[in-house]
RNA sequence: GUGGGAGUAGCUCAGUUGGUUAGAGCAUCUGGUUGUGGCCCAGAAGGCCGAGGGUUCAAAUCCCUUCUCUCACCCCA
């Protein structure tokens, strides 16, 4: 047999309600806030992603599905999005038709990762990007508009986290001052933090053994380290967030992992999922523009993982998803009457109604129980001696009452349903 | 890539000192008199017990191999 590839998913009829709440609400709450949407090709040129992303990050160096086309190029399914739309940005010289672009998406991303709970290799996110602008509000804003749409799920158990990474210079003099701190503790250091001691310092704060949490509590922190400037955008941002009442919380270990970050990061994460507990994550790249061959701009975003949402909402049971409904159903008492039944079904799906009838001529019974079974708001029956003197009985099936009609006045049942 | 757990009906799971035609609940289908749903009742259908090999008179059950799923590390959304 067959079968989807290694974390990848098929999202059935029953799963699409949810699917379909969560990017309605985050399509109307971005437009609210001034976002337009974009699409982007699954798949771009390699180098795109090793460029922006960064070499030495785990998700260029060994996450990616690459392979090589026809033609020789290196193409890449796409692991995360903001490169993506800064080469769109770039391409169609975005910038100089205003100033500020304000950008969101849903798409699907690929990531060869080993799956677990809230971790697939075809995900989803939805996200959004700002580009031409560094003032400190459009930093809260994307906190906002990230906070805004996660909390409308109903979801209560979720967590705020900022921090500041400051400019780059700032940033590698930081990083000089951390491995001074760590270097008479370097044999203490679990193998991965070693590893990192080199790679990527900073990272040595997410770990989760407990030796090195030890050794990094004493750590020199890089919020007190930062250049004025920095710090004095952060300040700022902090306080627009105030005045929106965000929960934030300030995380001096917060670290990204991608390498375009600078100043402002940020994530939300949920108790109520397993280990993968970041629904979002973002901040700000005012570097990654012209790193990407663009004209300097400022830019900031995040992107949020649509399956780990559901998950934390499943968990949380915070979605209220309405059952499918069926405006009519139509049913026929006589077998000789099923073409009547078909034209009228087909009669009040071109009037714009969701009908339904037995397409298997079972019994009557059987098609109570079919129209019961999905919901239908009223059952039309055909047949009997009402049929015979040219009516029709439509069932409420709300209130089990019976009102006859005419067989020639289907309009007025028309009207009605379209009334309900 | 490294560990732990699990694979029996569509779903959730029972089922070992190895022993007759492998079970339950839910879901499905059909009925419970002549034309009517939800509750209830009855019946039916549905399984090479993940796959391959081995031990044995006998394997869902024991052993080996393999595949898949799952959780965690790692990393990130």
């Amino acid at each position: 047999m067959i079968k989807a590839i290694k974390g990848t998913k098929d999202t059935l009829p029953t799963d699409i309600p949810s699917w379909r709440k969560i990017e309605d609400d985050v399509r109307r709450i971005m437009e609210n806030f001034g976002y337009y949407e974009i699409r982007t090709p699954v798949f771009e040129e390699t180098a795109l992603f090793s460029r922006g992303i960064g070499e030495a990050t785990d998700i260029v160096s060994k996450e990616m599905y690459s392979f090589t086309d026809r033609s020789g190029t290196s193409i890449t399914l796409k692991p995360e999005m903001t490169a993506a739309v800064v080469r769109a940005f770039i391409e169609h010289n975005l910038g100089k038709i205003q100033n500020l672009n304000k950008v969101y998406y849903i798409s699907p991303m690929f990531r060869q990762e080993r799956p677990q709970a809230g971790r697939l290799r075809q995900f989803h996110q939805f996200g959004a990007e700002a580009l031409g602008c560094n003032d400190p509000s459009l930093d809260a804003e994307m906190i906002i508009l990230a906070w805004d749409i996660i909390r409308g799920f109903g979801l209560k158990d979720l967590t705020v986290k900022i921090n500041s990474l400051g400019i780059p210079s700032s940033r590698e003099n930081y990083r000089n001052i951390l491995r001074e701190y760590l270097s008479p503790h370097l044999n203490n250091l679990s193998e991965d933090s070693r590893n990192r001691f080199d790679t990527n310092v900073l990272r040595i704060f997410d770990s989760k053994v407990e030796s090195d949490q030890e050794i990094m509590k004493g750590a020199p922190l890089l919020l007190d380290h930062l250049d004025e400037e920095s710090l004095d955008h952060f300040n700022k941002v902090k306080e627009y967030l105030d005045t929106a009442e965000i929960p934030y919380e300030v995380d001096p270990k917060l670290v990204r992992g991608l390498d375009y970050y600078t100043n402002t990061t940020f994530e939300i994460l949920s108790n109520s999922v397993g280990s993968q507990s970041a629904l979002c994550g973002g901040g700000r790249y005012d570097l990654l523009i012209e790193q990407l061959g663009g004209k300097t701009t400022p830019g900031i975003g995040f992107a949020a993982g649509i399956e780990r949402i559901l998950l934390a909402c499943e968990n949380e049971n915070s979605l209220d998803i309405s059952l499918p409904q069926k405006d009519i159903y139509i049913t026929r008492i006589e077998k000789e009457l099923q073409k009547e039944a078909y034209a009228l079904c087909v009669r009040f799906r071109r009037a714009g109604l969701n009908a339904e009838y037995d397409y298997s001529g079972r019994s009557v019974k059987a098609q109570m129980r079919e129209a019961n079974k999905l919901n239908a708001k009223y059952v039309l029956m055909l047949g009997g001696d009402e049929y015979a003197n040219g009516k029709i009985l439509l069932k409420n099936m709300r209130n089990s009452e019976q009102e006859e009609f005419d067989i020639n006045s289907i309009d007025e049942i028309i009207n009605k349903l379209r009334g309900v």
